[in-house]
DNA sequence: AGACTATATTCAGGTTCTTGAATATACTAG
DNA sequence: CTAGTATATTCAAGAACCTGAATATAGTCT
């Protein structure tokens, strides 16, 4: 019913650090958490109650595979925002991370020491 | 220092029903609190405590003219999200209202009853 | 100065947010 | 079925937010 109610709900939920970051991730596509966890250095656990949070709002999406659950967007209009302030100045690919377990990380994992 | 975590608290600020209306009527130019209370519906200290916050994260500033004190947006990225969500789908010039006492609605005011 | 109008500030209570700790669940491999 | 890995949920205490009530300030007019 009430539009700016429902708009304000989403900017306030983006508007938390951590959440900011992890919605900002998932412009390049599917993330799992712990690529998530490895990217921001938090705890699994803290990581998981903001994605949780941000499942219930309905601003991301989550889809099992295997032991991995991916996240991705799933509203349009905090996608349009994050464009919009991320002005596609971070990298659009998705970037493979030093010490994540994640299959898209697994080689570079082994390459490098920190 | 941190960018997300200023980029955050400017979402937070704006995920508020009222504070978002506020900020969304600050796009067509100043205008002064007793305006905003009228279009709002809501309590003169109430509004005025919204419109403190606002200022004190210098989301808006503030221009005093005799009684009145006109607000504008001040803040570019705020502007820009604004300009984003409600894409000028509100007119942009300023309206006056019925019942408001400021300068610019002076006349309406007389014209018509609700 | 006194009355009046427009706006600002302080205070306080209740509610929601934040986040660490502990624990639970889902899946895979053996 | 057992062990191990990846992720989710529950709980709780402190911090921050929300908002109504009361009061204060700034400016205008006479």
């Amino acid at each position: 019913m009430d539009s700016y109610a429902e708009t304000a709900s989403k900017l306030k939920l983006m508007g938390h650090p951590v959440r900011l970051q992890i919605l900002n991730m998932l412009r390049q596509g599917e993330i799992c958490v712990c690529h998530i966890e490895t990217a921001l250095g938090k705890r699994q656990a803290y990581i998981s109650q903001h994605l949780m949070t941000l499942r219930d709002a309905g601003l991301v999406s989550a889809r099992r595979d295997g032991l991995q659950v991916y996240y991705r967007l799933s509203d349009a209009l905090v996608e349009d925002v994050l464009n919009l302030i991320y002005r596609i100045s971070e990298p659009p690919q998705p970037q493979a991370l030093h010490g994540c377990p994640c299959p898209q990380c697994a080689i570079v994992s082994i390459a490098t020491i920190r």
